[in-house]
RNA sequence: CGGGGUGUAGCGCAGCCUGGUAGCGCGCUACGUUCGGGACGUAGAGGUCGUGGGUUCGAAUCCCGCCACCCCGACCA
């Protein structure tokens, strides 16, 4: 018999490592530091992308595809863009193999050296717009909106499933605009896609802002991101879109004649999101039963449980349950009703709260006497006898109301882990506590750095919705003109 | 890259100190009884003990090398 997993109050990051083991969601590889994601947890990415890539395509994105090797001498040409990422990168030295003379095994050929070393891609960006610049002639060709899903490599020291892996799933966004304007716009509409994925889909409340110049992306000229609360109280960023300026098209030399007749250079943009959705997913709502999804993105929404003594009995069950199930599924609901013998109902039911399964119906012969059902929602761990007449609009109706309850009490939990905070030691005595701190700070590089040397806390990002409102930084006591949110950050 | 730890059946572990025919729980297979919150009985299958060398009559156990993974730091989405 499988034991419960840990407590997340226990151990926070044992309950994640294990949770997402029982659940069936992924594990770790033979390969240092890159996850196999399995069947359940890769189901629940492909309904993430469906949705990400319709609103994508909604927008006037095209997918298409980009190699995964970016020749060495591509990198170098945005300066600080290398700057970011050549500490994490796997490098293809070689291109052949040959069998050891002492018989060993095999080694690579030293005879097989690239010419050039090939870098595993860490981002795009590079190789994208040395493309681009074949692509834009004209303000004609532009704006050219391009998405590309991929897996992207970036050699991390440390790394752990879904969070950070060496090697990641992704969508990568690269825009080219005419206009300064029309790629900030950009830039903050999938920004707001973002957002709107997370909160609707994710049940994920999040805070939408700008990067500070420590934290912005290599080689963009801004980043805006989102920022998620887990329920450990830490930050996780969750999303970000970047306004590149011109910075690559001059890197690469994308140059376009305008309505003037004028040389110009493109104007950028590139966004992402990746697999460490599916964590920001497990941490934010999961109890110490299991995995809690919602809805909109549950491989599985409503799980069906016979509880039968004879094999006469499941007949008459069946008889009822797969009328039912065929009417959900033409409803809309994924449904998967588990008849098998293999185990007893008690180990179903555990399974699939473990499974976060969001609705489960039970049906046995009292049931069937009384013509009723009894139907258990995850989230909140209750269970009623409905009548089966009906059901399906309750379900919907259950399935939406239980959308609904996990972000708000998500939005609830954020709410409560954000504090206002004005002197420096009020802020590090709140930010062992956990959450989000609204504190004022001045607006320099240095401070922020001071900051987090002493406390680990980084500025997650300056808020859009900031209020204007004076006051004096925590750390450096210079004047500030608006609060920040600071937290430790995943 | 620094510090700590672990490699024994699919998974989780014991055995190692004190060398002597490799064990437990879960899982798996078959049959039977069970089935409204992680059932039980009976019978089975499954391991070159991470790897290379050394010591010894004999090594999972002692010695040396190597490899891999995990945890804690520095780095990061």
């Amino acid at each position: 018999m499988a034991k419960a997993i840990p407590s997340r109050s226990e151990n926070y990051s044992e309950w994640y490592n294990e949770l997402i083991k029982r659940a069936d969601l992924a594990e770790n590889s033979a390969v240092r530091g890159c996850m196999v994601i399995k069947p359940y947890g890769f189901a629940i990415w492909e309904k993430m992308q469906r949705a990400l890539d319709d609103m994508f395509k909604e927008t006037g994105h095209q997918n298409a595809y980009f190699p995964l090797f970016i020749p060495k001498s591509f990198l170098s040409k945005e300066a600080s863009h290398v700057e970011g990422f050549a500490k994490e990168c796997a490098v293809v030295t070689h291109y052949r193999l040959k069998n050891a003379e002492d018989g060993s095994g095999v080694i690579v050929d030293p005879e097989a050296k690239l010419e050039e070393e090939l870098i595993v891609r860490p981002t795009s960006e590079t190789v994208i717009w040395s493309t681009y610049k074949n692509w834009i002639q004209s303000y004609r060709d532009l704006p050219l909106l391009i998405n590309q899903w991929a897996n992207v490599v970036r050699w991390e020291m440390r790394t752990r499933i879904f969070l950070r892996t060496a090697e990641f799933l992704w969508q990568e966004g690269h825009t080219a605009h005419a206009t300064a304007e029309e790629a900030k716009f950009e830039t903050r509409q999938m920004l707001d896609i973002y957002a709107q994925f997370a909160e609707e889909w994710m049940a994920l409340p999040v805070v939408k802002g700008t990067k500070t110049a420590n934290e912005r992306f290599a080689g963009a000229d801004d980043t805006l991101c989102i920022e998620a609360m887990m329920q450990d109280g830490k930050a996780l960023q969750a999303g970000t879109s970047h306004f590149l300026g011109q910075n690559f098209a001059k890197a690469f030399d994308v140059q376009f004649l305008n309505k003037q007749n004028q040389l110009d250079y493109v104007w950028g943009t590139s966004w992402g999101v990746s697999t460490r959705l599916m964590g920001a997913l497990i941490m934010a709502h999961s109890d110490d039963d299991g995995l809690v999804l919602p809805p909109k993105l549950a491989p599985i929404q409503v799980v069906i449980v016979p509880i039968y003594r004879s094999e006469e009995q499941l007949e008459s069950l069946s008889a009822k349950i797969k009328p039912l199930v065929q009417e959900l599924r033409k409803a809309g609901v994924s449904v998967k009703y588990d008849d098998s013998d293999a185990n007893k109902p008690g180990w179903k039911f555990a399974e699939y709260e473990l499974r976060g399964v969001p609705v489960r119906l039970a049906m046995g012969g009292r049931d069937l006497e009384n013509g009723t059902v009894e139907i258990a929602r995850r989230d909140l761990k209750t269970k009623e006898t409905v009548p089966f007449e009906g059901l399906t609009e309750h379900i919907k109706n259950l399935l939406d109301d239980i959308q609904q309850t996990i972000y708000t009490k998500a939005k609830t939990f954020r709410q409560a882990n954000t504090y206002k905070v004005d002197t420096f030691d009020e802020f590090q005595v709140q930010l062992d506590k956990g959450g989000f701190i609204l504190a004022h700070w001045d607006g320099t590089s240095e401070t922020e750095e001071a900051i987090k040397e002493a406390t680990k806390a980084t500025i997650r990002c300056i808020p859009f919705d900031q209020e204007a409102e004076e006051g004096v930084d925590i750390f450096s006591g210079k004047p500030s003109a608006g609060r920040v949110v600071f937290a430790r950050a995943y």
